[in-house]
DNA sequence: ACTTAAGGACAACAACTGTTTGTTAGGGAT
DNA sequence: ATCCCTAACAAACAGTTGTTGTCCTTAAGT
C-alpha cells in the first residue's frame, strides 16, 4: 500500500525512484520552517541527494510545494470521507468529520498539516493553485454544515469558517501530551452545537 | 497625536525622522507578502529610501519585524482595554473585546493584523520575541474567559484557543463588503455562548 | 549480454539576500 | 559662525537562492 501512492498517472518508473522520499522530506521541512525558509538544498540534503537532482522529479520548487499540498488534501479528504460514511445524524457527522480532521492533522502524516498554513501571503501564482486544492476539501465541510438544522439568521459559510478556524489554528499550538486531537475536535463541535450556557439544559453529555 | 507614537523612550529626534513611515511600509509589505518574501530593498523602496539607510533606524531586519509586531500588540491591546472598560457582565465583556479585536484587525491599521500571521514556522530567535509580545495580549483574553461561568469540564485555555482561532483565522478570508467585523465577532461569541441548538431555549436575543 | 532510458551527481549560473562600509548634506543648539 | 549629530546615499560585501546544463551510473526490457 505504500508503493503505489501518487503514481496514479502513467509512465514507467524504476523501483528505486525516490519521488516519495523527496515529497516526504519536503513536507517535513515545509512544516518545520515554512515554504520560503526551506531551500531546495535543504530538502535535497534531507533526502540524501543534491539540489539539482530534484529537478528530474519536479520542474520547479512551486511544483514541489503544490505536490505536497495536494497530497495533504488527498489524505485528509480520504480520512474524513471514511469517517462519516456510515453516520446519518447531521451533528454526529460533523463531529466525526472534525475528529477525523484533527487526527489526520496530528496523526504523523506530514502532508495534511500543510493545509493549516496560511497561504494568503504566498506568491499569487502559487497561491491560486493551493487555494484551488483546499477549496475542494472545504466544500466537504460546507456540505456537512448545510445539512445541520440552523437558525435562519446564521450564515453557514461563517459557521464553517469559525469551525475550521478553530480547528486549523490548533496547528500553531497543539503539542502531544495535552488534550488529544479527538477531545479538542469534540469540544469545538460541542461549542457551536450547545454553547456554554450553564442553565442545566445542556449539561448532559 | 500622531507625532509621539513610539518615541516614548527618549532621545532627540529630528522633525523629519521617518521611522514611522518605515514601520508603516514594512507592516504593509509584511502583511501582503509575509516576512520572508519581503526584502529590505522592497521596504526601503516603498518608503522612498535605500536599503542601507534603514539600518540607521533598525539594527536588523528581525528588529524591524519585532518593532512592527509590537506596535500591533500595543494598538490592539489599547483598543480592547478601552472597549471593555465600563462593561461589567462577563459575557458582554467578552463580546465587546472580540468586537474591538476584529475592528482593530480590519480597521486600517497595518500593524495589528500581523498578530494573525502564524509565527510558529519562523526562525526560533525571532519567534521567541514575537511569542513574548503576543502572550501579553493573549492573557487579556484569558482573563476575560476565566471570568465566565463555565462548566467544570471545559478547559478555559482550550476555549480561548477556539475563540482566538476563529477570530484570527478570519485574516485569511475576510474581505470588506460582506459581514462586518462587528457582526463576525458577535456571531463567534454567540456560538460559544449559546450554540446553535434550535430548541427555542436560546433563540431570544 | 546489450541497449536504452531512468535517476541522479556535479558544477556553474545569474539574481537576490541581509548587512556593512565610507561618505555627505543639512538641521539644531551653542 | 561653529560644530555635532541625525539621516540618508551609494557601492560593495559574502552568502544563498532557484535553476540549468552536462555528464555519469545503473536498473530494466529484450
Amino acid at each position: 500500500m505504500a508503493n503505489s501512492i501518487d503514481k496514479a498517472e502513467d509512465g514507467p518508473y524504476r523501483s528505486d525512484n525516490r519521488r516519495q522520499e523527496l515529497m516526504a522530506s519536503a513536507a517535513h521541512l515545509f512544516n518545520q520552517r515554512g515554504y520560503d525558509a526551506t531551500s531546495m538544498r535543504d530538502i535535497a540534503k534531507e533526502a540524501g541527494m543534491l539540489a539539482g537532482s530534484m529537478y528530474y522529479h519536479f520542474p520547479s520548487k512551486d511544483d514541489l510545494i503544490i505536490a505536497t499540498y495536494e497530497e495533504g488534501t488527498r489524505l485528509i479528504t480520504e480520512a474524513v470521507v471514511e469517517a462519516i460514511r456510515d453516520i446519518q445524524d447531521p451533528w454526529d457527522r460533523l463531529e466525526k468529520a472534525a475528529i477525523a480532521h484533527m487526527n489526520t492533522l496530528f496523526g504523523g502524516n506530514n502532508f495534511s498539516i500543510l493545509l493549516c498554513a496560511d497561504i494568503s501571503r504566498t506568491a499569487p501564482t502559487l497561491r491560486i493553485r493551493l487555494i484551488e486544492s483546499r477549496d475542494s476539501y472545504d466544500s466537504l465541510f460546507m456540505d456537512l454544515i448545510e445539512s445541520l438544522p440552523l437558525p435562519a439568521d446564521v450564515d453557514p459559510t461563517l459557521l464553517r469558517l469559525s469551525l475550521l478556524g478553530s480547528l486549523n489554528w490548533s496547528s500553531s499550538w497543539y503539542r502531544p501530551g495535552g488534550h488529544s486531537p479527538t477531545q479538542i475536535a469534540a469540544l469545538f463541535v460541542r461549542l457551536i452545537r450547545e454553547g456554554l450556557s450553564t442553565t442545566d439544559f445542556h449539561s448532559t453529555q
